[in-house]
Formats: structure tokens, C-alpha cells, sequence
DNA sequence: TTCCATAGTATCTTTTTAGATAGTACCTTA
DNA sequence: TAAGGTACTATCTAAAAAGATACTATGGAA
């Protein structure tokens, strides 16, 4: 958390924890994560488990959790398709992050 | 974590974490808390560490800040006034989070 | 032949978030 | 009398994120 370690400025990134937030951040992913963290998932199964979320919402976020390494996307080569989602290792690694924030949260709500 | 915990549905939070992203979320919190962490400072001294923020927005972040109890604004009957802002004891309690989050950041960086 | 299931794309609209810019109040000092 | 310093508020605009809706491909089953 040192200024030491800043980044970049401007439009970009001055603390590492911008990363962290943006890979995280916005409305679904935090709830994806959630999901794969039971396990292997297919895209209607956590289209099911993610209530609300549209079609092209799930498709965006998880190539974006793709995209930045925290998820892996296995397709089969079957008719109708099968696309399994799974955690990355980094992805795993992003769990001790998100009990806390659940803590955290969980405290503020009694408080 | 589990999904026992869940809190209500549709529009609204379905999981504690969701509650702590919306603390700390958007552009400038994590920053500001960065700023905070190391003591009480008043509004132009957050402003100059706050490269590219404007007033509008600090102002604005600040009392979502105080709203949401991790702030406390001291203000002195004082001119020119005099604003003083420091962490709260719940705001000073996200430090664990945030740090885990920078060491997420910086790992990410270099991967 | 038509329908179904699955996992998508493609557009368009709405909502949310952020930024730019200008104006305010008040006492002190020059 | 005028300017300055501090911490704002008020509008308006731009950009980003999210949502609604419709469409596609493919092979097997009815």
C-alpha cells in the first residue's frame, strides 16, 4: 500500500489495488466467482444460478474474467454445445479476497 | 460465502460482497482510503494527492464515505473553513482487505 | 419437416458514473 | 476596497456499464 509501488497515472492505474478492483468489480463478476468456487460450471448452469443476469452479460464477463486470466473456458465439440467454466489457480487465489470482503460485509449489515 | 447468507434478491445485494464493493467501489475510494490510511487530512490536502480529481467528485465520494460510517468529517468554525477527515474504526478495519487486495494487484502485474 | 436445446452475437436503449465548469460564503490581510 | 484562501454546491455533458430484445448455428429427436 506504499506510494512506492504505484504504477501509473492519469487514466491509468496509480495503485495496485485499481487492478484488483477492476478485475473484481462491477455487478456479476464478484458473483460468478461465487458460483465457481463450488466447482465446474456450464454456461446455462450459472445463467440459472445468476438470476437476472442476461445472456450477453454472462458471455461479457466471463470472457473479460478470461481475458485477465481468472478463468478457463473448456468447449466440447458437441451438438448442442457444451462450454464448461472453470477457476484458474490466479482465480483460486482471488478467494482469500473475497471471504474477507464477505466478512466485511457481513459485519456492516449488524453494525 | 456460502450461500446461506444471502440477503435479498433482484435489485438489490444477494451476497455480503457485494456490500463491501459498493463501499470501496468506483474510481476514487480505494484511493482516498489509501490517502486516509495514513492519517487525518483536510480536503486540499486530499485534493493534491488526488491527481485529476475534481472537487465535485471528492466532495461526493467523501460523504458516500461518511454515509456509509467508515469517514469522519471534522469541520472548524474556522476562516477560511477547515475540514478535517479521518478513517473511523469500521473504515480502518477495511485495511485487511485492501492489503490483500495490493498484494493481488501487484502479483497480477507481474503474471 | 419441424422443433428443440445450448451457447452464443448483434443492436439499441437506459442507467449509472465520472468529468468540466462556474458560482457561493466568509473573514482576513494588503 | 479588493483580493485571497478554503471548502464547498449546482448544472450540464460525456463516457462507461448494464439491460432488453431479437437473431444465429447445428445436429438429433419427434
Amino acid at each position: 500500500m506504499e506510494n512506492a509501488v504505484t504504477v501509473t497515472v492519469g487514466k491509468q492505474v496509480s495503485c495496485a489495488v485499481e487492478i484488483t478492483l477492476r478485475v473484481i468489480g462491477g455487478r456479476w463478476k464478484v458473483l460468478i466467482l461465487r458460483e465457481l468456487f463450488d466447482g465446474v460450471k456450464r454456461f446455462g448452469e450459472l445463467q440459472r444460478a445468476l438470476t437476472g443476469i442476461t445472456q450477453k452479460m454472462l458471455t461479457q464477463q466471463l470472457r473479460e474474467m478470461e481475458r485477465d486470466g481468472i478463468v478457463h473456458r473448456q468447449v466440447y465439440a458437441q451438438v448442442p454445445p457444451k462450454v464448461e467454466y472453470s477457476l484458474t489457480p490466479l482465480g483460486e487465489s482471488l478467494k482469500p479476497i473475497l471471504e474477507e470482503m464477505h466478512r466485511w460485509g457481513e459485519k456492516h449489515l449488524n453494525s
